[in-house]
Order: C-alpha cells, then sequence, then structure tokens
DNA sequence: ACATTAAGTGATT
DNA sequence: AATCACTTAATGT
C-alpha cells in the first residue's frame, strides 16, 4: 500500500515540510465503520486524510447522535487542533465512512511546525475556517430545514462521498445519523420515491436527479 | 420451512 | 415529527 500523498497535499507545502511529514508521519488505514476518535478521549495524533472520507458525529448523554458533518481527502480534523492548543478532551465521534488511508502526524508536531513553517501555518488556519464554516452549515440545516430536506441533503452528502447515486443504509442507520426514527425516515423516502427523486430497494437507495 | 431483520402503514399524540 | 402496534417483504440458516 503505497497512497499518494503528494498528490492530495504536494502543492500546499514546501519540499523541507513534506519530507518531514513524511518522516514523521504514519500511513494508516482504517476499514469501513471504524471508530477514529470517541469522546472523551484525548488526541495523539492529527489525521491527514489520504482517500476515503469519516463521519462527524455529536452525542447526548443518552448516546443518541447526530451527524455533523463528513470530511474527505485534502481534509484534516479540526478538533485535533482545538485539542493541541487546548489541551482538552475531543468533543466529538469520528466514525470511518468508507475504508480510509490516513496519514497520522504527532500532536507535537502542530504546534512546532507553526513556527517553523509558513505554509503550516495557513494550512491549519484554512482547514480551522473550512471546519467552522460547515459547523455553520450543519447548524443551518439542523435549524431551519425541515426533516425531508435534511434527509434529501444526508442523501447527497452520502452520494457524493461515496461517489456514487446508490447508497447502501438501513432506514434504521440513517434514522440514527438525523437523529429522527425509523418510521419516520421511510415514510419521508417513501415520499422522495412518489416524486422520483429516489429509488429504493432493501437496503439501498438510488439517488435519480443529480 | 422457519426465524430474523428491514420496511410499510394506520392511528394517536 | 414521534411513538405504538401491527403487517408485509426480503433474506439468512
Amino acid at each position: 500500500m503505497q497512497p499518494d500523498f503528494n498528490f492530495n497535499y504536494a502543492h500546499l507545502f514546501e519540499e523541507e515540510l513534506l519530507s518531514e511529514i513524511l518522516t514523521v508521519g504514519e500511513y494508516k488505514k482504517v476499514p469501513e465503520g471504524q471508530e477514529l476518535i470517541d469522546i472523551g478521549s484525548s488526541i495523539k495524533f492529527m489525521p491527514l486524510i489520504i482517500s476515503g472520507a469519516i463521519k462527524i458525529l455529536r452525542e447526548d448523554e443518552n448516546g443518541d447522535e447526530l451527524v455533523l458533518y463528513f470530511i474527505e481527502q485534502g481534509d484534516t480534523c479540526a478538533m485535533t487542533i482545538t485539542c493541541c492548543i487546548g489541551q482538552s478532551k475531543s468533543k466529538i465521534r469520528a466514525v470511518a465512512e468508507v475504508e480510509t488511508i490516513l496519514l497520522m502526524i504527532p500532536v507535537q508536531k502542530i504546534g512546532e511546525w507553526m513556527n517553523t513553517y509558513q505554509s503550516w501555518q495557513s494550512f491549519i488556519l484554512q482547514s480551522y475556517h473550512e471546519r467552522m464554516q460547515e459547523l455553520l452549515e450543519a447548524i443551518d440545516t439542523i435549524a431551519f430545514l425541515n426533516m425531508d430536506e435534511r434527509l434529501l441533503k444526508y442523501l447527497k452528502d452520502k452520494a457524493m462521498i461515496n461517489r456514487s447515486e446508490v447508497i447502501h443504509a438501513t432506514h434504521k442507520e440513517i434514522a440514527n445519523d438525523l437523529h429522527t426514527s425509523r418510521v419516520v425516515v421511510s415514510r419521508l423516502l417513501k415520499a422522495l420515491e412518489i416524486k422520483q427523486e429516489i429509488q429504493l430497494n432493501r437496503n439501498q437507495i438510488t439517488l435519480l436527479n443529480l
């Protein structure tokens, strides 16, 4: 396995930093569904996503989940940056949405490189900025969109991440991600099917109007 | 053939 | 939009 780190990141960093990243970083392959970061865990590595996608969730005291957003190749986890600065524990949960390849950077390096490499500093600030935007978008989605619109957005996000109009998931799983009940998801999906937006099959949803 | 799991539906709040 | 209670459909053993 030799995923191409350069493909995604080479243009961002200067030579010296690139070689530092490659000497200190460790490739890690995580299968679909594996948890990367749990709530309350302390973070020791900052993951750079080489390929695949990760689902970022918030969870309440009952263990009920809510998907905030997905991150993809070229992205990093803003939570690790926050942890590094504030020495705090993770407030979110990260689960591999598909098989994902990561380059793990020890957190101490984040601070070190901030001082030595200008390109690193802008990369960190840029990622932080992007995450902030995503978070605002997530808030808008939850606060202002109806359930049916949220569902459709969720399906489209999933389709984009999987690079396929076919989504493999049960209604129950979708309901958990959106923090609603299975019955509601089933009904809304049915409505979308009638509107010719999707096609339903067991464990599978096909987006039609892309 | 039977058990299990996924999905559909009416009624109620 | 959530919950209950029940039915129907698909799939695994």
